[in-house]
RNA sequence: GGGUCAUUAGCUCAGAUGGUAGAGCACCGGACUUUUAAUCCGGGUGUCGUGGGUUCGAGUCCCGCAUGACCCA
């Protein structure tokens, strides 16, 4: 805060003036303002317009007085006329101030504004001899002050360090910044306008647990002290719906912030945004459907066709999508054919001869296939591709396969090298689910810091009795990089976690 | 975790061989009534990320640290 006379927050403002030149200039600009009784942060502004209205409809708007406001981005002085360009949410339109219309004293306070300030305007739209449609001002209120500079106005902010911690600033002067995360919402929002359109129910499950559960990842801790008791922040959304699924939900759905204790990279951020959603009654195949038309109904939604960009190419989003067992998959990319594989020794050594490392890892043969698929086969999947029937030792919480009791009835699904949706028919075997529990909690006391823990309070519930279900969870973050075309994680995530500045 | 590179003005960047720190935009002063990266004249506004070291002298060379990017695990 800073207010009038000598009654202000000194340290603040201390603060601001040793920052810069520019930043005493405009403190100097700003008690220039109060001392002429002018209010340097307005209040209240009407708008009648968008810039981008005035500019589309400009035939039936030419002559008309609209009233428009936003933050000025540009400032053309020409003596005793301006141009100035301002940006609202829409875009942004050229102002026309002259002294003529305005008179001496409004025009010469029009022209001590700063870019950044935010100011509201009252004008007439015309069209320029130049052809650019603008306001020729007859009124402005100044809205707010901005004591700092805006960044260079050709290059914009382009450290990617300061755009993500100063994400106020791209998002005013890197348009396509702006767009991204517009996007963004309409892809949330064409997801629900799918899964609601087809009967399932968004719920909200909790976010502290008590046993982190649902995926193999690290959780962050944290503390109640009321309770006097650690909790984790969740890792999966999967337990606490599928939980919902026994209590007769049947359609249900969350898209929810989930919390993983793990590194960053351009792929990864601690916290990031799953779709999760478990349907009773149907199975993988029929998860495989709702992928494929949801992920095909948010392209269009958002990008008016099924097509996205991949590294250089175009992908089709088109449905059907193949489906391609696992081994088929490993058979196809490596030729080491895992039909003829049978024990963990035999797996370790094809490992080996494919030059994928398994140390220090689960050197069972299925967690070995999964490891070689994993390594060498995703990353070249670049067209959709469902791969389907999942080794049992990497999906504890997966259906058993019928005929084949060492795979599960699980996929995920790849697009553009990357794991876009996990899906299986989710076991409701409560004894096996205790079972496959207790694998992974002799893997955690072997020291696997990812492996699960036992889950009495899911098991419970199980014992209830589950529906048969179909469960996926998709990645949101990594599907809007998807429809975005964006590399990092980083710029699709508003506020990416950050290490403080030294 | 390992390797490579980067960090210089508000922003975008340049600063061979070690010798008083530069440009464009932004900003300040002046001219200019349809410009649009407006133009013209004048002005450099800096803890060269940080802490040490070498040297008569370090933005530059050496070491540590911080933050970031890319590659690898």
């Amino acid at each position: 805060m800073y207010s009038e006379g000598n009654g202000g927050n000194e340290e603040g403002l201390h603060e601001l003036t040793q920052d810069s030149e520019h930043v005493r200039v405009r403190l100097k600009k700003l008690e220039t303002l109060r001392a002429k009784g002018i209010d340097p942060f307005g209040a209240r502004f009407e708008r009648t317009h968008l810039s981008k209205e005035i500019i589309d409809d400009f035939s039936s708007l030419e002559g008309s007085t609209v009233k428009i406001a936003g933050r000025i981005m540009a400032m053309r002085t020409h003596g005793k006329a301006t141009f100035a360009d301002i940006m609202d949410l829409s875009g942004r339109i050229q102002l026309y101030a002259k002294v003529d219309s305005l008179g001496e004293d409004a025009y010469e306070l029009f022209t001590s504004l700063d870019i950044g300030d935010i100011i509201g305007v009252i004008g007439k739209v015309f069209r320029t001899r130049r052809g650019e449609v603008s306001i020729e001002i007859d009124e402005f209120t100044l809205l707010c002050k901005s004591l700092r500079p805006l960044p260079e106005k050709w290059h914009g902010l382009v450290d990617v360090d300061l755009r993500y911690r100063h994400r106020h600033l791209d998002l005013i002067v890197n348009p396509d910044v702006r767009r991204v995360f517009l996007q963004r919402t309409a892809i949330i929002k064409a997801i629900r306008e799918f899964l609601d359109s087809r009967g399932y129910i968004e719920v909200e499950t909790s976010s502290l647990h008590p046993i982190p559960g649902g995926a193999s990842a690290r959780p962050f801790i944290t503390h109640h002290n009321a309770l006097d008791m650690d909790l984790y922040m969740r890792i999966a959304l999967e337990l606490h719906l599928k939980r919902l699924i026994v209590g007769g939900l049947e359609k249900v759905y969350e898209i929810g912030r989930v919390y993983r204790n793990e590194g960053i990279s351009t792929k990864h951020n601690p916290e990031f945004t799953m779709l999760e959603l478990y349907e009773a009654y149907a199975d993988y195949t029929d998860m495989m459907n709702i992928a494929e038309n949801l992920i095909h109904h948010v392209a269009v939604k958002v990008l008016g066709a099924p097509v996205v960009k991949c590294g250089g190419m175009e992908i089709d989003l088109t449905p059907p999508w193949p489906r391609l067992t696992m081994v088929d998959a490993v058979t196809k990319y490596t030729g080491v054919d895992f039909t003829k594989i049978e024990t963990d020794e035999d797996a370790l050594s094809a490992a080996d001869s494919l030059g994928v490392e398994i140390a220090g890892k689960d050197s069972s043969r299925g967690a070995v296939l999964a490891e070689i698929y994993d390594k060498l086969v995703e990353p070249r999947l670049m067209t959709p591709t469902f791969i389907i029937d999942y080794p049992i030792e990497v999906s504890p919480l997966a259906r058993r396969k019928k005929d084949d009791p060492r795979y599960t009835y699980r996929f995920e699904l790849i697009i553009c090298g990357r794991e876009m949706a996990n899906a299986f028919s989710e076991l409701n075997d409560p004894i096996d689910q205790r079972k496959r529990f207790a694998a992974q909690v002799s893997l955690r006391d072997k020291g696997d810091e990812e492996a699960h823990m036992m889950d009495e309070d899911f098991l419970f519930a199980l014992e209830h009795g589950m529906p048969p279900t179909g469960g996926m969870g998709i990645g949101i973050d990594r599907l809007v990089m998807l429809i975005t075309n964006q590399e990092s994680i980083r710029d699709v995530i508003l506020f990416p976690t950050m290490r403080p500045r030294a």
